[in-house]
DNA sequence: TATTGTTATACTCTATAACTATA
DNA sequence: TATAGTTATAGAGTATAACAATA
């Protein structure tokens, strides 16, 4: 093979493997892979198992409250907290204060379904923490804490 | 406002928060956002600046190979080629020795617009770099290149 | 048979605009 | 008028299957 025209397969991609962006995108796709895995059995996205995490520490929140803290757009919400609904494992019950507002509360089948979900996820975060070593979680946490700060 | 019923709008997201998971999921949305920025006068999206600078390092690869160093699948390749081709920046050059395969090649444009994303790209870098600071930068992307590397 | 580029399909996500019902 | 939930739509990304040309 030439030195000058790739010929190859494996192409040198060294220039990209030393930004942050190209890094994070990688690190990202291999992290939500392995929670995807440790929920597909469960049938739950990370998105829904983010939802009633925060549901479960934040009973009767609104749709509009878990959207902005989530950082997702309201109209995402809908189909995501009709699925769980579908599902059983949430409950929309009309705000009587403010009958536009719909608070969302886990069921007792929903506390159950979290609670073996917690078990697979906090399995995924050992085996993130310990695939890189806890000291060097505790630095990545703490980077990408503030990384997300970036206006 | 109780505290047992979520009335207010800031919702209590500490046990998400102290995951990877969420953390590297949260920085890598505000890192793709100031790449974004960083491009969208010159209307390029991320993943075509990754294929201009892979093509540029390796000139004459093949679609197959980009796809595949890039990690997405050779389908998703055809579009992207397709745009920046038409914009004359890159060159679909079929190779003499085995004819199912497109060589990809810079054009001169390609080169001239190549060095404006750069210039850019650059810029975002440091931008990053100094906003987490040098060193915490050197270690994040020790941390994410590892944790790629994750079954 | 296997591979490259391609087409087609379906599903998810993201981003907006606009509607309804309420306030 | 403004907000919560919803509907609708369009664009981008992801994942597969399959096909034509070629090896």
């Amino acid at each position: 093979m030439s030195p000058t025209r790739q010929l190859q397969n494996k192409l040198d991609l060294s220039y990209l493997e030393s930004t942050i962006g190209y890094a994070i995108k990688r690190a990202q796709i291999a992290v939500s892979r392995d929670i995807h895995g440790a929920f597909d059995e469960l049938q739950v996205t990370a998105v829904q198992f983010s939802v009633l995490s925060a549901v479960a520490d934040n009973p009767g929140a609104s749709q509009a409250a878990l959207a902005a803290a989530l950082g997702v757009e309201r109209p995402r919400m809908v189909p995501v907290i009709d699925s769980l609904e579908a599902r059983g494992v949430v409950r929309r019950v009309v705000d009587p204060d403010d009958r536009r507002s719909r608070r969302i509360h886990l069921t007792s089948e929903g506390k159950a379904t979290l609670d073996q979900l917690m078990i697979r996820f906090e399995e995924h975060e050992r085996r993130v923490r310990s695939f890189i070593g806890e000291s060097s979680a505790r630095s990545l946490l703490s980077i990408l804490t503030a990384l997300a700060e970036l206006d």
